[in-house]
DNA sequence: CGTATTTGACCCGCGC
DNA sequence: GCGCGGGTCAAATACG
């Protein structure tokens, strides 16, 4: 197993001493790792940085006990570990330590790394890397065992399974220092995206002497412009605590939930949150009181407060976000944990469908809807409602930020007008240009929706469309990661999210023409997909998906210079992985414990 | 025993 | 006013 990841690791212990001597993996992750303390997916240096600093810290950091340890204990340990090597200098592979060890000098060359350094840092590498696994048993063994041959065995192993180790500790803090940078990319994102709209909106609002002065005060909240760093924000409606301020139009995507009857029977009163201003957070529970959703529920008010327009946002407020996307599994991973309240036969489908809401946190308003196609029970669809109102992990920060970005576009516009519905194209476009999905924007009242198809057919099965839906179909070639689309949905997100990101940034900043979504390259995206599983089943279950996964690793290895797009999507895709297969593995466990997924 | 799920009942809006 | 359908509640049940 250890030998099978070829990629990464040489058979020949030697180089396990010689951190820097791995090939490839580190070249790309640290360069990361060093730029992502001081500015996420900034500088990605080129391969050219050498990893072993790192590993250095990395032992430093994370086995200092261990090397402390070290020093107590006899230097037999990694003194017999290099004897065994050096006896076994017949063997066949010395040529290839050879080689590896002239690439060594070349590298540490490129590196500046004074030669001399070379026996310390082998020492040292050698005691961090089998402190753990192998000194206290292996060693001891070796040093029993009259057969050379097995003890050179148990050292490759057992320094196959300390570097396995040393991997896995700085692949984990790789992938909290990425999921830090997610956080901050995305609340960047969602705010960036938020200042977008209020700007494309402000002409057309202009009639609105409120909302002007609402936008003016949430630039400002907003740090000018988005141009500055914004503090990290965990919610994910801070988009919405943004809009909030102006409740008014935006904001009341943020509380979607709720029948529209009832929501238009209740006043926006009560904050969710302090930062949230809006009163449209949302009360869901019914008048009726249900003691179950937490301290949202406020007494409704008298209908009389509510002006039109107010009434009208109540409407809106119920922006949707579907999704469609082939599963087995009844419910896609995103990040979330859910709770089943309900389940209905809905009309026309034999599939039930089946009603969550998110139990992240009390009083979550997200919700979501999840049904089988009729037409195709193997597609799944899930229609997400509401914004959420706690932190998120970075797996759920994907999904939330894609349903609130895609309610908050859809909404923006005041009314299910033509610029709505442009700025709804735009969400569309800039939301999954890496997919061979469609978009598919619904206007109609009192239930907006953006409908995100991701089910692998070019011309997917599409539900019955109200007349006034528009569909806009991504002209990007599908990749081999939507074998599985469903299963790799989160990652989609993940992808598409910064893609957005990345790429409505990159072109409002250069064409400073936010409501050209036709701008967007498209054809950038192509190359964005990295196969990336949400979930241990859709990583064992699909063999596709593994294939990508080499082919994306491949990728990242093979083109960690690219400084755009690609590494930049590389970046993505790792930390996505990273994520995802933490989140996934997380989430899913607290899923599981909670029985939820 | 606590938590999540199931499922029938209920509420509400809408159309006739 | 009535029925239908969507959505939610909450008691009962299942599960760990």
């Amino acid at each position: 197993m250890a030998n099978g990841s070829g990629l990464s690791f040489d058979p020949d212990p030697i180089k396990h001493f010689l951190p820097f001597l791995q090939p490839t993996k580190l070249f790309n992750f640290q360069p990361l790792l060093t730029s992502m303390e001081s500015s996420p997916y900034k500088n990605r240096s080129p391969p050219s940085t050498i990893q072993f600093p790192v590993n250095l810290n990395c032992s430093n950091t994370d086995h200092n006990q261990e090397e402390e340890e070290q020093k107590i204990r006899p230097v037999i340990d990694e003194m017999d570990f290099f004897a065994d090597h050096k006896k076994d200098g017949s063997n066949s592979e010395e040529p290839a330590t050879t080689a590896n060890n002239t690439a060594v000098d070349t590298e540490r060359k490129e590196s500046n790394t004074p030669p001399p350094e070379l026996d310390f840092n082998i020492n040292t590498g050698l005691h961090l890397l089998t402190a753990n696994t192998y000194s206290d048993q292996s060693i001891v063994e070796d040093g029993l065992s009259p057969n050379s041959e097995d003890k050179r065995t148990k050292n490759e192993l057992a320094v196959l399974q300390a570097e396995l180790e040393r991997m896995n500790g700085e692949n984990r803090r790789l992938k909290d220092m990425l999921n830090q940078a997610t956080n901050n990319y995305s609340n960047l994102h969602m705010q960036m995206m938020t200042m977008i709209q209020q700007q494309q909106h402000q002409e057309n609002d202009q009639h609105d002497g409120k909302s002007e002065e609402v936008r003016q005060q949430i630039q400002s909240k907003n740090g000018h412009g988005g141009g500055g760093q914004i503090v990290p924000r965990q919610f994910m409606d801070l988009g919405l605590a943004a809009a909030t301020g102006s409740e008014a139009e935006e904001t009341s995507l943020s509380s979607s939930e709720g029948r529209s009857g009832r929501d238009k029977s209740r006043s926006p009163t009560n904050n969710m949150e302090s930062g949230s201003t809006c009163g449209i957070v949302r009360e869901d529970s019914p008048e009726k009181g249900s003691p179950g959703w937490g301290p949202n529920k406020i007494p409704r008010l008298g209908n009389g407060s509510k002006s039109t327009d107010q009434a009208t946002e109540a409407t809106m407020r119920k922006a949707r976000v579907s999704v469609r996307a082939r599963s087995e599994a009844p419910m896609i991973t995103d990040g979330c944990q859910w709770r089943k309240y309900g389940q209905k036969m809905a009309k026309g489908n034999p599939c039930p469908r089946a009603y969550y809401r998110c139990t992240m946190a009390a009083g979550c308003p997200v919700r979501k809807q999840v049904q089988r196609c009729a037409e195709d029970r193997t597609i799944l669809i899930t229609t997400y409602e509401g914004t959420h109102n706690h932190p998120l992990p970075p797996a759920a920060m994907a999904m939330a930020s894609t349903t609130s970005s895609a309610a908050r576009m859809l909404l923006s516009g005041s009314m299910p007008s033509a610029d709505g519905l442009m700025n709804s194209n735009f969400f569309a476009r800039t939301l999954l240009p890496c997919s061979s999905s469609m978009a598919t924007i619904s206007a109609s009242a009192p239930f907006p929706t953006v409908t995100l198809d991701l089910t692998q057919s070019p011309n997917p099965l599409q539900f019955p469309r109200s007349p006034n839906q528009f569909q806009v179909p991504f002209s990007n070639p599908p990749h081999n990661m939507l074998s599985n689309p469903a299963a790799l949905l989160p990652q989609i997100f993940n992808q598409a999210l910064y893609n957005q990101s990345k790429f409505s940034g990159l072109q409002l900043s250069q064409d400073s023409e936010g409501q050209n979504p036709s701008t967007l390259p498209s054809s950038i995206h192509q190359s964005n997909h990295n196969p990336l599983a949400d979930t241990v089943n859709a990583l064992t279950a699909d063999p596709n998906f593994t294939a990508a996964l080499a082919a994306a690793i491949t990728s990242l290895i093979g083109n960690p210079q690219q400084p755009n797009n690609g590494s930049t999507n590389n970046t993505t895709a790792i930390t996505t992985t990273a994520n995802n297969q933490n989140s996934s593995v997380t989430t899913n466990g607290n899923n599981t414990s909670n029985g939820n997924q």
